[in-house]
DNA sequence: CGAAAATTTGATCGAAGTCAATCATTGTGG
DNA sequence: CCACAATGATTGACTTCGATCAAATTTTCG
């Protein structure tokens, strides 16, 4: 996967960029090839300053709530992630982020996305783009954990993601939902 | 309440701003006075492109979930509010929002704030800090969601605003909390 | 003051959690 | 390349928190 692809990618998903800031982007930003699943990319207590743009494969950001794992937040294929809290308060990471496929990511630090917010007028609109599309997606998640049952939710998931439980353990996605998952379990049986 | 004072209000909970930037903001906004409770200043299916900074009062965003009212946000003193899916992606507004108290509002439409955002770069970070804060906060609203107890949610409130028993009708918390009603005064019951 | 709205209290029910035991799948070392 | 340990998923029995339905009580306000 080269720079060119995964610039097309961002602009075919969010908003064309000028060549200048292209050139730019890559410049001041990393590719990271990741082989093997399971590679962690953020710990907790990290100073996690680095947002990251999925352009192969699956991540999830996790948390250990009371020793268990919940996962908070997943990324595919041209969705960004990073540690909302850190990245945007300056504090350690209370999430942990995970590759779950062999992926390729672009790493872009804190410091970098400024600048070429300040710089670049279409940079700064794409990263506005991408808060405001991570803010959308929570609100649209406060209202089904708040109103729809653990059914109602997986399915809504699938409707979005149908290629989920091929790619992701139901573990992961039954902390998402807010559901054991032994209740994942049931749900998906046929009889339901 | 004076434009002064608002604009003070803005600066001393979010970041100061140049004169020049405070004069435009005054001008491409409008102050609203309220002096009924239970205003309805957005409704269901409104283009609502406009946000409102809370100088004074209280209110709140709702919606219709199989013809039953769930509060689905707050906004106090110095907050700002807005019918978030219609604000920002110029839809028709799945929200009501509703003043619930005397209130004191500035009012500034979509195309102001793209405006001063692209003409001060202080407002633009006024802006981006306003949106931020929000999606922190929804981040923090769905870990309480997915995994605290009724009890829990409610002591979380009142620890963020000990106040709001006594300006907010149970309702609309309870809803807010995605509890009943019943369950949110047996919880408020000292013998818990 | 009295009607309407808001809140409390009580009794019952059900969805999903917990605990525990199996079953299935995966991947690694002999 | 198989065996078997480790991990992941399913199934079962039982419990619990909060929902629902219903009624009583308190508060608010014209």
């Amino acid at each position: 996967m080269t720079n060119e692809q995964i610039l097309q990618n961002i602009e075919t998903h969010y908003i064309p960029l000028t060549e200048a800031c292209k050139t730019e982007l890559i410049k001041s930003s990393k590719v990271l090839f990741i082989s093997d699943k399971d590679t962690i990319i953020v710990n907790e207590g990290d100073y996690a300053d680095k947002s990251y743009f999925i352009a192969k494969g699956v991540a999830r950001a996790y948390y250990l709530k009371d020793g268990k794992d919940v996962t908070d937040w997943f990324a595919f294929e041209n969705d960004f992630i990073c540690s909302i809290n850190s990245f945007f308060m300056d504090i350690p990471s209370p999430h942990y982020i995970e590759v779950l496929e062999e992926s390729v990511l672009l790493e872009i630090s804190r410091d970098n996305v400024s600048f070429l917010s300040e710089k670049y007028i279409d940079f700064d609109r794409l990263n506005k783009m991408v808060i405001i599309k991570t803010m959308l997606q929570q609100q649209h998640r406060i209202v089904s954990l708040q109103f729809e049952t653990a059914l109602q939710k997986y399915h809504n998931l699938l409707k979005t993601r149908p290629d989920i439980t091929q790619r992701v353990p139901l573990t992961h996605i039954a902390s998402y939902l807010g559901i054991t998952l032994e209740t994942l379990s049931r749900i998906r049986n046929p009889k339901y």
